[in-house]
DNA sequence: CGGACTTACGAAAACGGTTTCGTGTTGACA
DNA sequence: TGTCAACACGAAACCGTTTTCGTAAGTCCG
C-alpha cells in the first residue's frame, strides 16, 4: 500500500506538532487562522483522512454492531440485515455480520472474534445446534463483560438479556380477530402439529381470539397437518362444514388453502 | 462497560512489566516457565482477550473486508454475501456488509468510512445511480489509495481494478454446446427483448454455439418474450416446430417452458 | 580471575490519533 | 516597571499491544 499520509506528516511537512494539526482539523480557537488555513489546505490537497482504528482505539468505541445470524439465503433473515443496517446508519453505526450457518462451533468463533473490541454491541439469532445442545457459555460470559447483546427471533430465558420476537401470539390474536371484526362467525385453524412453537403460540392467540368473542373452539375446525400426507385431503373436511373464515398459521398453508379454495369456485375474499 | 481486564491490569497485579506479560501469554522463551506459568494463569482466571483494536492498529491490517451491495433482500445478492463471508472465513478474514441502497450518496458514504483503515479491501457491486451518473470518482480515488478493490456483477471499465462477472456469453455458449452434444439439432431459444443485457449476452454465446455447429440460426425459433403478454401463447409457436432442445435464458422461462411441455405430456428431459 | 555467553526480564518506541496541561510571547493596565 | 490575562503552540500522556534492544545476574571456560 501506498505510504498513507497520517498527521505525523503533515506536522513534519508543514514544522509544526501533531496537536497543533489535530486541533486545526477540528477548527480549534487554539489556533490561529493563518496556521489553519495552511493546515486545512494541505490536508484536503493530499485528501486526509483521519486512521478510523486509531479513533476507535482511543476513544474505545467502534460505532459498530455485530450481527451473527444462522443463515442468510433466507427472506426473513436478509430482510432482519437490511432493517438492522438502515437503523444502523440512522444512528451513524455500521454492522459487521457474520453467520454460523447453524453450527455451534462457528457461533461461537464468531462471538469470540466479535467480542475483543471490535464492536460496540451485538445482535444475534441463536444457531439451531447451540438450541439443541443447550450450551449457552459463550452468551453468558458476553452478558457478564457487560457487553450490549440483543438477541433476536431465537431466543432462550437462560441470557439475561434484551430479546425481541416476532409477537406470534399477538399475531394469531390479531388476525383472529380481524376477521370477527369484520363479519367472519366461525374460523377455521389450519396449522401444523403443537409442537412447533411458532405455530403453538399463533393458535394460544386464535383461542384467545376466540373466547373473547365468547366462542366456543370446535376441535373439528381445527386441522394440524401432517406435511407428509396430502394438503387438499386434509383440509377438505373442513371446507365442508359452513365456515366463513381459515386462519392459517404460516403463508404457505395460506396460500394453499387460497388454491384448494379458488378451485372450488369460492369467491376469496368475499366467501 | 465493565473494566475491562488488559495487559496491562495484569502486568501491574503481577509486578512484572507489560512486554514480559504480553511475552508469556505467547510462550515465548525468553521467559521463565515459572512466570509463564502464573501469568497465563492470571490470564485464564480473568478471561483475558487480547483487544482486537489494538492489534489491528499494531499490525496494520484488520483481516476484514467490506463488502458494499446495492440490495439485500434478493436472492442473487444474499448468496453472494454468503459466498463471500465462507471464503472470507476460511482465510482469517471476517465482512463488513454495508448497501448502498442503489444510491450514489449512501455509497459514497460506506466508502468513505470503509477506506479509513477499517478494511484491509473492498468488495463492491456498484449502485445503479452511480453507474447512471456516471460518476466514479470515489472509486477512482481508492484505487490510487492502492486499497485493493474488487468490482462484482455490476462493473465499469473506467474502474482500473480486478472485476468479477458472471460470465454470460460462456454460459450462454455451454448451455447450448451441452444441448448439441446430447444430440439435439434444432434448438430454440426463449429470451427477453434484447436490451436487457444478461439476456443479450447468453443470446450472442447461444449464437456463437450455433456457428460453431455449423447452423444457420433461424429467427422462427426465438422468441424474445413480452412479460404483458400470456407466456404460453408466445411460445406455442416453437413447440409446432420439430425442436429438440430449448435454452431458456433464466430460471423462470425455463421452468414455464418445462410445465407447458409436461403438460403438452413431452417427455422431459428425453424429448 | 576475567572475558564471553546465556537467561530473564524491563524500557521504550511504534501504530495514529486526541487531549490536558504547561509555557513563552504579547499587550494592556495600574 | 511589574503583573496578569490572552493567545498560539508544543510536550507528553493515553488507548492496548508487540517488538527491538539493553542490561543485570549467573554460568562456563581458559
Amino acid at each position: 500500500m501506498k505510504q498513507k499520509i497520517t498527521i505525523k506528516t503533515i506536522a513534519k511537512e508543514l514544522g509544526v506538532s501533531t496537536s497543533t494539526v489535530s486541533k486545526a482539523l477540528k477548527d480549534s480557537h487554539e489556533i490561529s487562522e493563518e496556521t489553519k488555513q495552511k493546515i486545512q489546505a494541505y490536508a484536503n490537497l493530499y485528501n486526509y483522512k483521519p486512521n478510523n482504528l486509531a479513533l476507535q482505539l482511543r476513544n474505545q468505541k467502534t460505532k459498530l454492531i455485530g450481527v451473527i445470524l444462522p443463515q442468510i439465503v433466507h427472506h426473513f433473515f436478509s430482510t432482519i440485515i437490511k432493517g438492522i443496517e438502515e437503523v444502523a446508519n440512522e444512528k451513524g453505526y455500521h454492522i459487521m455480520v457474520c453467520f454460523s450457518n447453524e453450527s455451534y462451533k462457528k457461533e461461537y468463533e464468531n462471538l469470540r472474534v466479535l467480542s475483543n473490541g471490535s464492536v460496540d454491541g451485538l445482535i444475534v439469532s441463536i444457531a439451531n445446534e447451540t438450541l439443541e445442545n443447550k450450551d449457552f457459555s459463550h452468551f453468558k460470559d458476553l452478558v457478564s463483560e457487560e457487553i450490549p447483546l440483543v438477541l433476536i427471533d431465537r431466543v432462550v430465558s437462560e441470557i439475561m438479556c434484551d430479546k425481541v420476537v416476532v409477537d406470534d401470539v399477538g399475531g394469531g390474536y390479531k388476525a383472529t380477530d380481524y376477521l370477527f371484526r369484520h363479519g367472519c362467525k366461525k374460523i377455521a385453524l389450519v396449522t401444523t402439529p403443537n409442537h412447533v412453537s411458532v405455530s403453538a403460540l399463533r393458535r394460544q392467540g386464535y383461542e384467545k381470539a376466540l373466547i373473547e368473542n365468547y366462542i366456543k373452539s370446535e376441535s373439528s375446525l381445527i386441522v394440524e397437518i401432517d406435511d407428509e400426507k396430502d394438503f387438499n385431503e386434509q383440509i377438505a373436511h373442513i371446507f365442508e362444514q359452513d365456515i366463513d373464515g381459515i386462519l392459517a398459521v404460516n403463508e404457505i398453508y395460506a396460500a394453499k388453502c387460497i388454491r384448494y379454495a379458488k378451485e372450488r369456485e369460492f369467491d376469496v375474499p368475499n366467501d
